[in-house]
DNA sequence: ATCCTTTTTGATATTTGTTATCATTAAATA
DNA sequence: TATTTAATGATAACAAATATCAAAAAGGAT
């Protein structure tokens, strides 16, 4: 894959930013340092970078998909309200093919244990609307 | 919530059916019982069951959602070429909160393990291409 | 049963996130 | 330097999901 200035400048900005951001936030971070960039090369690139293992473009819930410039292995919350994904710690991880039983003749390649929680902001407004 | 004939048929047949189909596969079944019945009745309700905890709201990569009108806690393999997704049998499973050390301030409700592999179907196809 | 209120429905328009197209530009290679 | 190949920016097209709204259905209250 050729390096491009465009999508040498997504993965950077996408591996500083801690946030998951999807394809139009990370747009607009990348456009203050290149004002005429397109959401089509954003969108390309990151299709491009995830299929290379690069980063990695994740589907939870919601509308949009987030990416992730961390591909060290980790796990995620996703806040079941406003749909903000965190990094999780957990304890040395079980092995994925060590948990199935029965796969239904599927060949499994990975397994992700994915949290679902309320963030931080959340349980602060779900709390004023209590009282 | 009141329950419609509209809404009956569409949780019956979901239940019934264990491919977790999209709105617009139940769509297809459903219009079999109810030729007038609308996609956006199957949409609406789909919400309104899975807000309830009637059915489970599935939203693992690809384009659409799929639907699961089975509630008790299992795991799902989602093929990673075609998107199908099927039950998993698991050995007796991990609580999501002891896995967890640090949840940046998330408070967890569940885990959801979701296993990522290659469906028969598609093991077949993979196989003619190299022959 | 009849009236009134609330909810749901069907049809369809709108929105939204993403992907496709295509002429132009930039980079790599001969 | 010429030629091939790939990437870009602008924008059209697409598909899934949601919103709108008048009409119909359901559930009381009287």
């Amino acid at each position: 894959m050729r390096i491009t200035n465009q999508r040498e400048i997504i993965l950077e900005e996408l591996r500083r930013l801690k946030s998951h951001p999807t394809a139009d936030e990370l747009y607009e971070v990348v456009k203050k340092r290149l004002p005429r960039i397109s959401i089509a090369t954003v969108y390309r690139n990151l299709e491009r970078l995830s299929e290379a293992g690069m980063i990695h473009k994740l589907e939870y819930g919601g509308r949009q998909k987030r990416f992730d410039g961390d591909v060290t292995p980790h796990c995620h919350v996703v806040c079941v309200k406003c749909g903000r994904v965190s990094d999780v710690e957990t304890v040395p991880e079980v092995d994925a093919e060590h948990l199935v039983v029965d796969s239904r003749g599927y060949k499994i390649f990975d397994g992700v244990i994915q949290f679902e929680g309320l963030c931080p902001k959340c349980q602060l407004l779900e709390e004023k609307k209590i009282n």
